[in-house]
DNA sequence: GAGCGCATTGACAACGTTGTCATCTTGGAG
DNA sequence: CTCCAAGATGACAACGTTGTCAATGCGCTC
């Protein structure tokens, strides 16, 4: 085929087609509103016979403007909050013809090495999921080399940069409510890696839950967790090691949960008849449980695809947009969770 | 900080600060061997003094190659196979300092898709994970464009192009064996997605397997799937509702064959005394069902770091690497795999 | 001591765009 | 009919690097 690998068309073959300057078809490809309907027809149909691309590394040299934004974020080895964002930052990228470039992080990596992708790539802002937004040093580093920023869920909300989360207080509260609501009076807690914003925030409604059904709080029901199925499982272990047992668990996410539904079955615990499960997120996780988990569904994608716009669209030079959005989460009933001591399903 | 993001030094500032020309410069950080040592050490010297980063765009506009390289893979919404798959890429692209471009695709992505993908970013050379290194569109319009390719499990092996594999058929056949020799003799088998040709070398290896232990194949024993856990429980409900009941279920992966879990659960059979299941993989869900699977693993990410560097290496133009490598699997026994009627853990 | 070849270095163009600024049109007011 | 502002277009430099090719320096041979 005349159009494969071998020569593409330059901006200048679209022009000499088109019969003006290279200027005008820049212009024309730029949206730029100063040009005659006729001359942009023109130009427009000859890029289409030369199935002409803009050559993306010129345009990036020339325009300052990589056209591309960064994403970075904890590697994924673990929970699978990750892969949901990444699809919706991705949707939101394609839908601006951005480019992404990723960059996976272990944990606790030096603030350097974000550094370095930044200045390697030259991305135009970057995307910080949780817990990177949370970091002190990174997001002034980011600060400092003046890349615009977007956080996914992070703790606390700076001025000036953008950020997305889920209303995690109220969503956790509201599920404890719907679980004491069934008679439940030992409820134990799984907490997420401390390191999450939201980790804390769904602790404080837990809490909150509790106190609003006038209960007291128990320390030693509240176990910490790292938001793993490991870390689930684990902590899943010891609550169910006191005595009196709780009759159910509530997790800081759906992996913890999914943990937490193993640990019972390994001590011959029944769910839901000897113990409650619930989680977090409604990742896939949830449904694929037996039995499946009632858990708190978290627009994930959909908020990650939204810090992803703001950040473009304030690269573009928009002004007026929200700089912090939160977001409901939405409970989701499954078979896990069930009154205390409910006859065999 | 003086060397943040306002001012970034060029090469022209490394040269000046080296007393030497910018050509010399880029000859040191191209590692050209034809610079004299002390030289080198001066412009390297000036070159972290001075915390210099090339500008990627413009060295690829220069010199036609822009470092990067494409994955493109189907969208991960469903397995876990992705997921693995892209870490071992990313390594690879990490290890050899080039960058990564994704793009994930729906099923039945046009090849045009692939295609403008190819041309807009300008990617050196693509990686291609299963099943789509099996499309003989985007193949043949990859060839044709004169992109260097490297396939992750294609069910054929084509000359000229890179491809790793697992020896999915002597796996399964392996896998097929054990399970028969604990003593079971209506065994299932769930195939996987048929446009994956692992699919089909896992289900020539169950049947081979069947064969060496002296058993001839029950085609009603054989349920189509589709690798995701919803096709592997409705697979496993269809096996379930035979008479005689197999005692026995051979997954084609991990996903389904946490599926088939559920549907026996629903169904109030135990697993694995009423109902063994097997998977294949090893995917983080192998160990997070209850009982955890007994499965086969693949070296998944290995697999695709392989890949990718082989197709960078050639890409740099390295001659005498194989184009094929098979890559072994090894069995790991987990709860889900028991003997038939085996007494109550 | 001249000449030759190799190692080392530099000057300059080129890559394919966009930004700047100048130039040319066009239409309407006076 | 002239003039002017605004609209439309083009010429050219610039972005930061690498490729090409020429120039320089050095040691060695004869």
């Amino acid at each position: 085929m005349a159009t494969g690998g071998v020569a593409r068309a330059t901006i200048h073959d679209v022009a000499a087609r088109a019969e003006v300057s290279i200027k005008t078809v820049s212009r024309v490809l730029n949206k730029e509103p100063t040009v005659r309907n006729s001359t942009r027809e023109r130009v427009l149909e000859a890029s289409r016979a030369l199935n002409y691309e803009p050559h993306p590394l010129a345009r990036g040299l020339k325009g300052r403007r990589t056209h591309s934004i960064g994403l970075v974020y904890e590697n994924p080895r673990e929970f699978s909050y990750v892969q949901k964002a990444l699809e919706g930052v991705f949707d939101a990228c394609r839908s601006r013809s951005l480019s992404l470039l990723l960059r996976p992080c272990p944990e606790q990596v030096p603030a350097d090495d974000v550094r370095q992708f930044i200045r390697q790539t030259r991305v135009d802002g970057a995307v910080l999921l949780a817990p990177l937004g949370d970091r002190a040093d990174i997001v002034e580093m980011l600060v400092e080399m003046e890349t615009p920023m977007a956080q996914v869920s992070p703790g606390s909300k700076a001025a000036g940069t953008i950020s997305v989360n889920p209303r995690d207080r109220r969503a956790c509260a509201q599920l404890t409510e719907h679980v004491l609501s069934l008679g439940h009076r030992r409820v134990g807690f799984i907490e997420g890696d401390p390191r999450h914003g939201s980790s804390h925030e769904r602790l404080r409604g837990f809490l909150a839950g509790l106190r609003k059904a006038g209960r007291l709080p128990d320390k030693r029901l509240i176990a910490p967790g790292r938001f793993t199925f490991d870390s689930g499982k684990e902590a899943a272990r010891k609550l169910l090691g006191m005595k009196p047992r709780p009759t159910a668990v509530i997790a800081g996410n759906d992996d913890m949960a999914a943990g937490a539904i193993v640990a019972a079955r390994e001590l011959g615990l029944r769910v839901p008849q000897d113990l409650s499960v619930v989680g977090f997120d409604d990742s896939p996780v949830a449904s694929h449980t037996w039995p499946p988990l009632t858990t708190m569904r978290q627009p994930i994608s959909e908020m990650a695809s939204v810090a992803a716009i703001c950040l473009i669209d304030r690269l573009a030079g928009a002004q007026d947009q929200p700089e912090h959005r939160d977001f409901d989460c939405e409970i989701v009933l499954r078979e896990s969770l069930a009154a205390p001591g409910a006859p065999t399903a």
